[in-house]
DNA sequence: AAACAGTTCAACCGCGTCTGG
DNA sequence: GCCAGACGCGGTTGAACTGTT
């Protein structure tokens, strides 16, 4: 944290230090409701004495939905390692490749644990290809390997993600009037980069059509294959992508469904 | 029970990159 | 091309917590 709060300056334009449990429902409220565009602007509007930098990792950190708080699972050690052997200190990186786990909980879970666990054997990846059990699991979702087409599966609760962002019913995908709040996928399928538009088989569909195929194919995405080779390339496919339904048809331009954040 | 040492993790800092004028 | 502001990332800090003596 860097400071003391009681030497807090009275000077000081913005607060710094913890946040209290009214800001963070304030944040929480100001971008569920209005989402981000401009993280300057965030704090004045949100009626919040902080800069907008201290909100926008407060939000990424800690009040974003879709965190996975809690210990690291053994998988998730092993995923750390592996890309960490592979990608060095690229915790943004390495980020993406756990749903619901931030940089700065993987930086300080490899400082704290890892870095000063004696080496592992370096063959986890080979290990998650050779079965099909789960090797990432995240709130309600789990990653596995299909053996099958040698792939990655992404499986998700559909019931518990609707729940957790919000998603809307049956009935109120079928009413145009019923907007989503943005919802908060981009760590749970995007790779790194343009790997998506570069080597997806979706390669050119746009971010809304994107989330339509995840949604509507009970919750399970195929997210690459040869995941030996490369971790990182990751291209998406679909197991089905007819199964698509109007779920977000009611959205409105503009009105980002999972990007930006 | 108190003092000290070690650990954890939320938050800050500084710098590089991106973007729009 | 230049500049300023915004953003994103990795490194660092230190309060709070936990364990040990």
């Amino acid at each position: 944290m860097g400071f003391k709060p009681s030497e807090k300056p009275t000077t000081r334009k913005h607060k710094r230090g913890l946040w209290s449990p009214e800001e963070d429902q304030r944040l929480r409220d100001y971008l569920l409701r209005y989402g981000i565009s401009c993280w300057s602007s965030v704090p004045s509007n949100a009626g919040l004495q902080r800069n907008g930098k201290s909100c926008r990792l407060r939000w990424i950190n800690y009040l974003r939905p879709g965190l996975k708080r809690g210990m690291f699972s053994s998988q998730e050690e092993d995923m750390i390692l592996t890309l960490h052997k592979n990608l060095g200190n690229k915790w943004s990186q390495i980020a993406k490749q756990l749903p619901g786990r931030t940089d700065n909980e993987i930086k300080n879970y490899w400082h704290s644990y890892l870095k000063k666990r004696p080496a592992k054997s370096d063959d986890t990846v080979i290990n998650i290809q050779s079965n099909s059990t789960n090797f990432c699991s995240t709130m309600d979702s789990v990653c596995s390997l299909n053996p099958t087409t040698n792939r990655v599966v992404l499986g998700i609760d559909l019931d518990s993600i609707q729940n957790e962002f919000q998603m809307p019913s049956i009935e109120q995908r079928e009413n145009p009037e019923n907007l989503l709040p943005r919802c908060f996928f981009s760590d749970w399928l995007t790779t790194d980069n343009n790997s998506i538009a570069q080597n997806s088989e979706i390669s050119g569909k746009q971010d809304e059509d994107f989330l339509q195929c995840f949604q509507y194919n009970e919750g399970h995405v195929e997210i690459g294959n040869n995941l030996q080779d490369n971790m990182l390339d990751l291209p998406f496919t679909f197991l089905d992508q007819n199964t698509v339904g109007s779920c977000f048809n009611g959205l409105s331009a503009g009105n980002a469904v999972y990007s930006g954040f």
